[in-house]
DNA sequence: CCAGACGTTGTT
DNA sequence: GTCTGG
DNA sequence: CCAGACGTTGTT
DNA sequence: GTCTGG
């Protein structure tokens, strides 16, 4: 199927930066050097905003996000980061109206619920936006179980020229990216909950498991220029539509 | 029908 | 759960 | 994304 | 090389 109708309304434009941790080495021009050869996209992130910036940037009725570590300069798969989700709110009737929260949720490892092993979701840390209505891994996420990831910036690393004593192979120099404009970004995310049915119910590891995972989409613009695949922003004006279901089409 | 996968990027 | 491949 | 682990039999 | 854990 071709993108999604909305794919076009959340393109923006971006340029390289300083990256946003002063612990991070300074940055080379883009093409510059080494062979523009880069990895995944969407690795690892910035996530530095206070709890209270993100309740009321994102409009946000339900907190649960008490634990809200921040800042967090290097968000990786595994951890877990805030999130901002539209559901019944957590504990009440699962048909109660859905509620704007901030929630924290764990990046990667999305496990669909009908899974019976948690393994299934070890590489599931991007999707493919131009084909994740379709596929079973991630369909009935995109339906119902939609999120907004708050992102101060996102990183990629760039192969030079130089090799590493240590290890024989080039050394990766990391590039935080960011909107120009200064303007918050929130990139498009699903979600899932997942229970190990295998495990008694009075098991610890029984309760249940929340993750989320970060689309990707056509680098067009400026990232272009370095990598042909981007995390999928969503403009402040799509966040409400984002998370709302997709009119039929 | 059953069995098995269910994912992404990048590499050559 | 749902799709694909055999 | 990166960093770090990765395994068995049988016994120099 | 490939997988796991963070």
């Amino acid at each position: 199927m071709s993108s999604p109708t909305w794919l076009c309304s959340l393109h923006r434009r971006w340029l390289p930066t300083a990256p946003v941790s002063p612990s991070q080495p300074e940055p080379q021009p883009c093409c510059a050097a080494g062979r523009g050869r880069l990895g995944v996209m969407c690795g690892r992130y910035a996530s530095t905003a206070r709890r209270t910036v993100l309740l009321e940037q994102f409009q946000v009725d339900g907190d649960n996000a008490e634990d809200l570590k921040s800042p967090d300069y290097n968000v990786a798969p595994t951890k877990t980061a805030p999130v901002v989700i539209a559901r019944a709110p957590s504990g009440g009737p699962k048909d109660a109206d859905a509620v704007r929260q901030l929630r924290l949720f764990k990046w990667g490892r999305l496990v669909p619920f009908w899974a019976e092993d948690a393994k299934i979701g070890n590489r599931m840390v991007n999707a493919r936006s131009e084909r994740v209505d379709e596929k079973p891994a991630y369909r009935a996420a995109f339906k119902s179980r939609r999120c907004r990831i708050p992102v101060d910036a996102f990183y990629e690393w760039f192969e030079t020229d130089q090799i590493s004593e240590k290890t024989k192979k080039p050394l990766k120099q990391p590039f935080a990216f960011r909107p120009t404009d200064g303007s918050s970004l929130a990139l498009a995310g699903l979600y899932e909950v997942w229970k190990d049915k295998t495990l008694p119910e009075d098991d610890p590891g029984a309760l249940l498991w929340w993750s989320y995972t970060i689309l990707t989409t056509t680098a067009t613009n400026e990232i272009g220029r370095i990598h042909d695949r981007m995390p999928m922003a969503i403009g402040p004006d799509d966040w409400a539509q984002w998370l709302d279901p997709l009119p039929a089409s």
